[in-house]
DNA sequence: GTTCTCACA
DNA sequence: TGTGAGAA
């Protein structure tokens, strides 16, 4: 498929495909004029990528844990370096953090509402 | 419709 | 990290 496609299916701008490119997160085949041609799978690649970036991790590390996270789920620690390891931890811990900070606006906002809908319920307009 | 590059937030 | 503009 072309990019147009990929595009519409991932939710994705086109614009921002060929950047995920350019970072070397993804790659393409060419037409014979020159168009970029996906393969099925990108689909479902695109969307995990968007996860991992939505999850805050820095487009160069996903390039380095995306090839563990293929198909074969053969375990793809051989090169797995203490640098990285340690870097996966931080992050972990980073997400831990933003997970954190999500749950108490959550509950404040819950609050919030809970609050509002008291104040009606007792003085109805 | 798609390619690329340069500039910018 | 992500976008807009302009030219091919």
């Amino acid at each position: 498929m072309r990019i147009g496609e990929l595009s519409e299916r991932t939710g994705t701008s086109r614009r921002l495909l060929r950047y995920y490119e350019e970072q070397g997160l993804i790659v393409a085949d060419r037409t014979p004029n020159g168009y970029r041609d996906y393969d099925e799978f990108y689909v479902d690649r695109v969307l995990q990528i968007r996860g991992l970036l939505e999850a805050g991790l820095p487009t160069r590390l996903i390039k380095q844990i995306l090839p563990c996270l293929n198909k074969p789920r053969i375990i793809h620690f051989p090169d797995a370096t203490p640098e990285m390891l340690a870097t996966l931890e931080h992050e972990r811990d980073r997400m831990t953090e933003r997970v954190e900070c999500l749950t108490r606006n959550r509950d404040a906002i819950a609050d919030y509402l809970a609050a509002v809908r008291e104040t009606r319920a007792q003085q109805p307009a």
